[in-house]
DNA sequence: TCAAAAGTGTTACTATTACACCCATGA
DNA sequence: TCATGGGTGTAATAGTAACACTTTTGA
């Protein structure tokens, strides 16, 4: 912060990119756009683009995400800042700064292109590589993010719609962290905390045609998790 | 990334700001300098300065704090990046966007003020506010966010100097959490964590000039904390 | 011999895990 | 009546919290 004068700094460009997560069908998808220009032209990326002179970096998220995909005033779309990638060679043309967002859709819908994006659409998290840039670390950055907020927060509630099925929250914790849990522990453990989720009186629905229909929760008002809900631990995790 | 061209933006200013931490006497204390310049001349501030064109975020972290503080070569230096600071007025001068880093330093060497900072310290934590721009704002992030990276992580090593004791570990918690820790409890958990430290064999140190000389250990080479080290939950932080 | 700091033991309790089993529904 | 998905029960184990207690040192 010393030493400033207009001169001597050279202009960097910030911009923003978005790692917009959703499930379909018990699969992560991630929200991306065919590049309509150089460089790049064709390939996929993450949506975003550049920082306004007047807007803070999450203002310009969320702009450039209607702009981009049409997905303006999504209910309840939390973004969160994943971190900022600086590397001078990052962008081939000059030196672009980016800061980069995660958020999670619940049902969400499709997207349609917009200013500068040939194509928008939903793409399986795991045929998602080759993106434009450095966006396929941006991009696992993001998943390892999420995973880890869902263990300590209640994050997950936020891919869901707002009633929804507990068979449906445990798929989130299951398509983020791409392990399989017990049913009858992740059921007691989500009730037992307070303010995780709350009962729908009454409500129920049948979810894959078949079975007992299952009865329907809200959002609770908690935000983070005492105690945590650990993802099984891989082996040699630690060294 | 789209619709690029070289005049439709205008150009940010990119600076780095670094929120230095470390334990003297038990203390939680914060790396500060004082502004030489307007604005804010003469008060307070994190370390930092403007990215240079070649350079990315963390080397600009890396350069500003040994060009301001001294300190340079740092055995063990380990930057982590927080987040970025993108509101428009955050800087009354222009648009800056800021990329903060927090760092952990284990027996810190005396800070020198070195270029634009008329003078460096090393501040006690709890009598540091009334920063400069934003900054009382991101070393509260800086150490919530460490508070958090101690509860599953073996960060708290990086507090350390080469060898410490068990009891200078738990200090370490401590001091961050603000909350005090079970002694036998603390030990059992670290000492039944594989890979979170390692004993020194034979080697005892006399910490308060009295009683037991206590065990010496070095850090280990595990960086997650399987289960985790919980801090004490306060009441009504769920809402 | 006392205070201080390290270190050990013990017990009650909480949480997790890995199951077996029952219930309600549509085909 | 069977497959399917929701929901309950339970016993073994692991981990936590709150203590009392012993050990080793300097004053």
């Amino acid at each position: 912060m010393q030493g400033y004068d207009k001169h001597t700094y050279e202009p960097f460009a910030v911009t923003v990119d978005l790692a917009v997560l959703t499930l379909r069908a018990g699969a992560l998808h991630v929200l991306l756009v065919e590049r309509g220009q150089e460089p790049y032209a064709g390939h996929w990326a993450l949506p975003g683009g550049f920082v306004q002179p007047d807007e803070s970096a999450e203002t310009a998220a969320r702009r450039e995400l209607a702009e981009e995909t049409g997905l303006a005033d999504v209910t309840g779309l939390r973004l969160e800042q994943l971190r900022t990638y600086s590397e001078p060679d990052r962008d081939p043309r000059m030196r672009v700064v980016s800061v980069a967002f995660t958020a999670l859709l619940p049902d969400p819908p499709e997207p349609h292109a917009g200013t500068d994006a040939a194509e928008a659409r939903w793409q399986p998290y795991d045929s998602a590589a080759g993106l434009a840039f450095d966006h396929d670390r941006i991009l696992a950055d993001a998943r390892d993010r999420i995973g880890a907020r869902l263990e300590y927060t209640c994050l997950a509630t936020a891919f869901c719609p707002a009633e929804f099925t507990l068979g449906e929250l445990q798929q989130v914790y299951e398509a983020v962290w791409g392990a399989s849990l017990d049913r009858p522990n992740f059921r007691r453990k989500v009730l037992a905390t307070p303010g995780f989720v709350e009962p729908v009186p009454g409500a129920a629905r049948l979810t894959g045609g078949r079975g007992k229909p299952a009865a329907l929760y809200r959002a609770g008002t908690a935000v983070a998790l005492h105690p945590p809900l650990l993802r099984p631990p891989r082996e040699g995790h630690y060294a």
